[in-house]
DNA sequence: ATAATTGCAAAGCGTTTGCACCCTG
DNA sequence: CAGGGTGCAAACGCTTTGCAATTAT
């Protein structure tokens, strides 16, 4: 079992409405533990290979109740395949890196007044924006 | 048949060394005058409507070639399903409308500065990126 | 106790592909 | 006329769902 279990987790489900079950928090904390973003698939794979007893459905009802909640954010830059991820509580950008496609939360966005301008020259209000930042990490640029 | 055929949608379609079928126009003609992004499936239900013939397989095949070569955007707002538009050629931006799914391309991208310094915050090169920003258009401000 | 949650297997759905026929260049 | 393009239907892969058994509260 894991050794990197958050309390804060349990907090999150609670203040959910989320029983915490044992599959649950198996979920929780593979996503705890993997700086990448996942698919369903993979997150299962892994359990599974650990020697956890945990379906795929299961998984994918809880990362779709996680992502309800605003407790995981859901990723979809491969089409017909989403990708989740643990994240911070507050808005936040990815920066995913092309080599190992490690991803970075950027914790400032400071795009509020970019965004509302050019909201503005088309007439709109900027209510919601998303924003991925492809790059190269400092390693894979050596490596490349 | 279509009146809106653009001559520059055959040049395109040349550069990108793709023949110009009858099925080839049919599907950037709807393109062409969709305002909205679209998906595949929709696409192709619109055509069979106005009574063209035209299978299913051929219209994934036409956007999938017509977005290898940057004539058609992707859009993966909705996961496990994906959303085309014909695109201008440069860099840019889409502003989607959340009350009528109106997509306007924002021109100007204007980014790169608080792009590289946020890659560089966390040692990383920005290579690419893409922004999507929800907002509410002028009538449908009204309306709600 | 009892309502939520799980697991399995089957169903759903969007997308891709094999293959014979057709058409563009 | 040769090779790309098309249509159909079957195959695919990810995701969801029905239902009986299990478990958290």
């Amino acid at each position: 079992m894991s050794t990197t279990r958050q309390p804060r987790l349990l907090e999150r489900l609670e203040a959910a409405g989320l029983r915490a079950t044992r599959q649950r928090l198996l979920v929780l904390d593979e996503l705890a533990r993997e700086p990448h973003d996942v698919t369903a698939q993979e997150l299962h794979r892994r359990l599974r290979a650990n020697g956890e007893r945990i379906g795929l459905a299961t998984v994918y009802r809880t990362l779709g109740a996680l992502a309800d909640h605003g407790i995981v954010d859901t990723l979809a830059h491969a089409p017909a395949e989403a990708c989740y991820r643990l994240c911070g509580e507050g808005h936040h950008h990815h920066l995913v890196c092309s080599g190992c496609h490690r991803v970075v939360e950027l914790a400032e966005c400071g795009l509020d007044d970019w965004l509302a301008a050019a909201a503005a020259r088309e007439d709109f209000v900027a209510t919601a924006h998303r924003v991925e930042v492809t790059g190269l990490c400092a390693s894979c640029r050596r490596a490349a």
